[in-house]
DNA sequence: TAGATTGTTAATCGATTAACAATC
DNA sequence: TAGATTGTTAATCGATTAACAATC
């Protein structure tokens, strides 16, 4: 479920949103590099949009720039960032702490970004125990106490198929409002229930159409 | 870019072949259970659309089903992956095997997909010559020669930010064809070469943006 | 046969693009 | 001032949805 419905209080479509994320790690490489305006024209070349379309995105988030110089980046940022809800710390837990697991848990800035990993799980006793990012990996039988407790609002599942939909349950119980589905099952959730549908070999097949035919 | 241009010559559009990738991971599960046969309502009911854009799609790729009894699954799945280009074997290439790299190596089931692992590129002396998934790390420097040799058309890019932009202009010397990209780098690149920008963390902060506002 | 489902066209909806006056 | 750029409306484009005859 790549394209979600959007939640009609919100006047930012789903690929506003996506935009915008994207607009934000352009954003910082450009503050890396001591830029400190960027004008439509110059992010959609970077993006690889129209500058109609940055245009539009930003009018929406009522973000006003300098009719003359374009925008200024710090602004843009935050106003980006709110829109997005990062302002607020978001907490997130990791299901599976295997390769992929682990690997999300060290190498996805989340804390840069309003989130922040508190709760990891695994049913392997050689990783349960250890450190991961900052959270010790718990138990996976102990997921919806801790879960609960910890007020996870994000899980990032990372488990083999057989594990998948009974994690998912555990994770609605314990009052989790995401999952970022990175196995390759559908899962069935109740419907106030977000679920992204990550596959990373989807990702893979598309580009191969794309590249490749 | 996650909304790139559809190519004149295809009467695929990508948001059709965004929801093809899915469509198959969904009929390898139902094929696993032993179901044979699938209507657009149940398949909408699997993937969170409706029966009538299935039925769009399957017209666009001239698929035809059964009036009474909805669509053959191993046909569907036949079609879906010949419409994707997944008959032919495309030779990938994984620039980068640190944490991301090395799990994209192991993870990802490619061979399953119409795509091998035909090399794999580090600067570490610690990780080159080791083995990932069938294929020896290679050092980077060889990266424009052997990419070239064994035709590699499609490169996963998961090496840290300063080496992005170097990288992509060594698999372009090679002659790849498509980049998935997994840094939070903007690469530039001639048009002709496909690029998808892949970063994670953008996953978690429209999931965030989704579930949390 | 009756009923469920497809194939396909047309209608609707929403997103993108174009255009240009207002601004700095 | 002149020129580049924004803010904003309207037009266009394309994707989704609806509808229903044809099919098995």
């Amino acid at each position: 479920m790549n394209n979600q419905k959007t939640p009609s209080q919100s006047p930012i479509t789903w690929p506003t949103t996506q935009r915008l994320t994207e607009y934000l790690i352009i954003l910082e490489e450009l503050a890396e590099n001591d830029i400190e305006v960027v004008s439509s024209r110059q992010l959609a070349q970077l993006y690889g949009n129209t500058a109609s379309q940055v245009r539009q995105d930003f009018f929406r988030l009522k973000h006003t720039g300098n009719a003359t110089r374009g925008y200024n980046i710090a602004e843009l940022q935050a106003t980006i960032r709110r829109n997005l809800g990062l302002d607020e710390v978001h907490k997130v837990a990791i299901i599976g702490c295997g390769k992929l697991g682990s690997t999300l848990a060290l190498h996805v800035p989340l804390a840069d970004y309003g989130m922040r990993l508190v709760a990891a799980f695994d049913i392997d006793p050689d990783i349960i125990g250890s450190r991961l990012s900052g959270v010790q990996v718990e138990n996976a039988d102990k997921m919806i106490k801790i879960c609960h407790d910890r007020q996870v609002q994000l899980a990032a599942l990372s488990v083999p198929k057989t594990a998948a939909q009974h994690c998912a349950d555990r994770l609605v119980m314990a009052g989790v409002r995401g999952i970022l589905n990175y196995t390759r099952v559908r899962l069935r959730v109740p419907a106030h229930i977000r679920v992204q549908n990550r596959q990373i070999i989807c990702s893979f097949m598309q580009l191969c159409s794309r590249a490749c035919t």
